[in-house]
This record gives C-alpha cells, structure tokens and sequence, in this order.
DNA sequence: GAGTTTGAAACT
DNA sequence: CAGTTTCAAACTC
C-alpha cells in the first residue's frame, strides 16, 4: 500500500497521478493535451499561447523534446507578445536527455477498480500522455485566482465550474487577469512556461510483458523539497513523474534512477526482504534514526514493514551493535547525522545537500554477504585452531574435539555454499547473518530458525546453550555439535569462543567500514558523473562496486 | 471533513 | 539574493 493512497481518495495508484496534477504548470503535457478540455479551453490571448504562438512564428527548428514539451498550443493564434517578453526573453532550459526512469504500468487488477477494463493499448497511452479525462477544479480562496497559486490560472484556463471563491480568473474580469498575467511575467518571463521538459515515452526493453515504461524529462527549475524526499506530490519533479535532476535542490532525495524508496513505492512493496536488511544496515551505519522511506510509511505499512525486518533482527539492535564495535575499536561514534557521505565523524553541513544518494544495497549485494560469512566462517575456523595449537597441555581427544568443532563450523560453511548454489539463498539466511554480525552471535534464539546454518558453527553461546538442552533441535540435528558439547575442557572452547568471536567481530566491523568508505567513495563519483558527465571516472564508481568482502578479507 | 504538512509562489 | 510569509494542494487522522 503506497502512503498517499492510503486515505486519500485523490491519490496516485502506483505513483502515476491520475487526476489532473495540482499547482503546475501543464507537468504532462503533450500534444494529446493540445486538445482543448470541455470545462477549461486554453485562451489564445494567454501568455502561454502567446509564447507558443510566438515561438512557433520564430519557426526555428527545435528539438523533438523541446516540442513534445510544449503544450496548450492553439493553432492560428498568433498575438504580439507581451513587454515582459520581449525585454527579457531567456533561452530555453536545453532539454537534457536523462537516464531511463522506469515506472510501473498499472496492474490490470489496478486498472479494474473503476470498474471498466482496459486494453493495454490504452492503458499505455493513458500514461503516455497522461492526460486527464476531468480538469481539477481550484479551490482558491485569497488568491482571487490570479496567482500561479490557482492551478487554473497558471495553466491558462478560466475557472469553471471551480470551487474558488472572489475569482477573478474569469472572461468577466479579463482586465484585472491581463494586468496580474503581466505582473507575473515581468516577475519571471518563463512564469508560464511548462514545468516539465519531456521526450517520447517508450518501454524499456520493448517487450510485450514489461511493465516499465521510461519516461525521460526533467523538471526546468527543478524542486527544492526538504522532507517529502521527493517521492510525494508535494514534489513537482514527482507529481510529473519525472526523476529529480541536476536542477533540483532537494534534501534527502529518493526520486533517483535506483533509488530503492521509490523503486519500492511503484512496485507496492519489496521485491524481496533483503532490501529491508540492506536499509537496517544502511540506517545503522549511517547512524539516522529512520529508514528513510520507512519512515514515510503508513502505520499498517510500517508495521509490516517491521515485521519483515524484526523476523531476524531490528534496526536498533543493529545499530547499538554496531555502534558497540566502533566504541571497541575506537571509532568515530555514529550520530544522528552521520552519514557515508561525510568522513565517519565529519556531521553534514548546508553543503552536502546530495540529491542522488545511492543506497547501500547498491554496492552490497548478496555475494558479497555469502562471502562475508565464508570469511568470518574460516576466520572463526582458524581462530580455534590457533588457540588449539597453544594448548600444549590438551590431550589428545580434546584436540580431536576442537577439530571436529572446527571441521564442523567448516562443513556448516559447506553446506550452506551449496544452498547458494542451489539458489536457495533467502532472507532469513541474510538476516540470520545479520544477527551474529550484529548482535553478537545472540541470534534469533527465541524462534530458533533465522539464523543461518553458516553462522549456527559460529554461535559459540548456542554450544553451551545446547549443552544444557539436550532436546535442542539444533543441537540434535547435529551430532558433531554434541560431540563438542560434551567436552570436559570447556576453558579451552571458552579461550576458543572468545577468540572467534573477537574475529569474527573485528572483521565484520572491517567489512562495515569498507562498506562505508565504498558509499562515500561511489557517492561522491555519483555527484561527479551527474554534474559533469566524466565517464572517465566509471571506474571509481567500478571500482566501488568490488566487492567490500574481498578487501576486508585482505586486510585481514 | 477538519486539521496538518508541504513546498511553490509571492513578498520583503 | 536570502529569508519570510502566503497560499493551496497533499496528506493524515
């Protein structure tokens, strides 16, 4: 369930407004907009005919996007255009072509729930032009609809029919219309230019049963949202269904190519849970207080949401572990601000007002976790060891134990590659990763079955736990285990314990760490590439994506 | 449906 | 040009 749709009978389904979008200017429009709408016709004396009137005499060629995004022209209409434009009359924003900004095609079952069916056909053009069948009707009440506030007003319409109240945005007040048109274009000559610069739609692949389609545009002036993280209509870049660009000055944006926020809300929910683990990382090491979109949730969807990440951990387990490691190693404490973007202590300033922030699990993929468990598997492995070579005074069946403990933590690491391998790899196997990682090997103990069979060799706690339940499910299941479990020198596997779990926890903390320097590292080529398209730098961002396991593992 | 939040537009 | 206010839509309850 989407958050704005949620109890707004006005909302989007799958983040396509529906309706006519509020306070814009003609965000969608096309050519198929041109048309004139039975309550609202566009005037030809308004300064936007007027403009496009104007433009069009010019008959300068202009880019097919440029076209596209020229709307509400009225054929054979031509006025003189006004002072305001002839004094100060700006090049138009280039139409910069953008990445591919897939969107979700509404489901039939979507589409079905106004009760009549829809052709594919149609439904795709519904998008494409995304017109609306109904013009909205302003409900101005002090702007006397003569400010770009009226959405009538700013979109060259009279009121009617509206729910304005002291409108003057009427044939009947067309003097005081004319002056207020002016005033806004002395103001601002693009005033009533459209918002949007967008090029064809087309699907992404082409095929039949993708439903993404791409749309390409930007919005000209770009937004500046603070706390809606552009993935609300408050966003004008979002009420156009066009990704956040380079003319944005928004905060926290997650109206990017990529962002999982948004990939998240035109798919109505994760595609699978890992998602939910990378962001309680994510939040956890970047030490906020929130998932970033979790928070704009709905209450049902939180909890929902909750439940998916708290099956086999919990944020804040996640983040009090982790901020445990960095106080056991000295490092920069995590703070409410901290973010991958800074240096680990640096706090954000005005400055990092990042608009595209790539999300962790861009870079943390889920072989990246696989190899994160085999590390800490052999590290643990060869933790035992080296404690077991030590003790010179082990004789030698307790040294026959150690490494049958040790080969069973080994063969557990097997076992679960193969699972890997058979593609079996699940969430619960992540989050069960996760929790040793993260809390120390305590695990989902309650329920006994997150854990994953390559950290249950690791759970050190769990031996004992075993020990003194012999009716323990894990415990029985696996023999080897007992056979540790009924050693007499439990200081040796104490020292053992301890070494492993020393280990185990100062690479995972490396691991985390290399996490973050690869986030600040991709980021800020992020913030490179987009502002001035060096590709040479590809190979930052490719070398970002290696795998952080691997450089923990040398490190180690 | 009332109240709140949000961000663009307008104003200083 | 930056900060503040106004405004109406979006959103929540």
């Amino acid at each position: 369930m989407e958050p704005m749709e949620a109890s707004s009978p006005t909302a989007p389904k799958n983040g396509f407004p529906v309706k006519r979008l509020a306070r814009q200017l003609d965000f969608t429009a096309t050519p198929a907009m041109c048309r004139p709408l039975a309550a609202n016709v566009i005037l030809p004396e308004h300064p936007q005919a007027q403009l496009q009137s104007k433009l069009l005499a010019l008959a300068k060629p202009a880019p097919p996007a440029i076209l596209v995004s020229q709307p509400q022209v009225v054929s054979g209409e031509k006025s003189p255009p006004s002072r305001a434009m002839q004094q100060r009359r700006k090049p138009k924003v280039p139409v910069v072509m953008r990445l591919a900004h897939t969107v979700r095609r509404p489901t039939s079952q979507e589409v079905n729930k106004c009760g009549s069916p829809k052709l594919p056909d149609q439904r795709s053009i519904e998008l494409r032009d995304a017109t609306p069948k109904k013009k909205k009707q302003c409900n101005c009440k002090n702007s006397r609809c003569l400010k770009l506030y009226c959405e009538c007003f700013a979109s060259g319409t009279y009121c009617n029919g509206c729910n304005c109240t002291k409108c003057h945005n009427t044939s009947e007040h067309e003097a005081q219309r004319k002056e207020a048109i002016e005033i806004i274009l002395e103001r601002n000559p693009d005033a009533f230019q459209p918002k949007i610069a967008k090029s064809p739609i087309g699907t992404t692949d082409g095929s039949v049963e993708a439903y993404d389609v791409t749309i390409m545009g930007k919005h000209n002036k770009g937004c500046n949202c603070k706390k809606s993280g552009c993935l609300k209509k408050y966003c004008e870049c979002f009420q156009a269904s066009v990704l956040c660009s380079e003319n944005c000055n928004c905060i926290d944006c997650k109206n990017f190519e990529g962002s999982k926020e948004r990939d998240y809300m035109f798919h109505e929910g994760p595609t699978n849970d890992f998602r939910f683990v990378n962001q309680a990382i994510n939040a956890a090491i970047c030490g906020t207080s929130k998932f970033s979109y979790f928070n704009t949730l709905p209450a049902t969807k939180k909890r929902k949401t909750e439940q998916l990440i708290c099956r086999a951990t919990s944020v804040d387990a996640v983040k009090d572990r982790i901020e445990q490691i960095r106080q056991e190693n000295d490092l920069a404490p995590t703070t409410a601000s901290f973010s991958p973007l800074s240096a680990p202590s640096a706090q954000p300033t005005t400055a990092m007002k990042f608009t595209h922030r790539p999300l962790l699990a861009e870079i943390l993929q889920s072989k990246h976790l696989k190899e994160l468990c085999s590390l800490l598997v052999v590290v643990s492995a060869e933790a035992a060891k080296k404690i077991s070579g030590k003790k010179h005074v082990m004789n030698k069946g307790d040294i026959e134990e150690v490494e049958t403990s040790i080969s069973s933590a080994i063969q557990g690491s097997k076992d679960v590659h193969a699972q890997y391998r058979n593609e079996s790899f699940n969430t619960s196997q992540v989050e069960g990763n996760l929790a040793y990682g993260c809390q120390s090997g305590e695990g989902d103990r309650e329920t006994g079955s997150s854990a994953s069979p390559e950290t249950l060799p690791l759970m050190s706690n769990d031996r004992d736990v075993a020990t003194e339940g012999a009716d323990s499910p894990s415990g029985a299941s696996n023999p080897k285990r007992n056979t540790t479990i009924k050693s007499p020198n439990r200081e040796v596997f104490k020292e053992i314990d301890a070494e492993q779990e020393r280990l185990v926890l100062k690479n995972f903390c490396g691991f985390l760490n290399k996490l973050i320097t690869c986030t600040i590292i991709r980021e800020t080529s992020h913030l490179s590439l987009s502002r001035n398209g060096l590709e040479s730098q590809l190979g930052v961002v490719q070398n970002c994506n290696s795998n952080p396991t691997i450089q923990t593992r040398k490190s180690v």
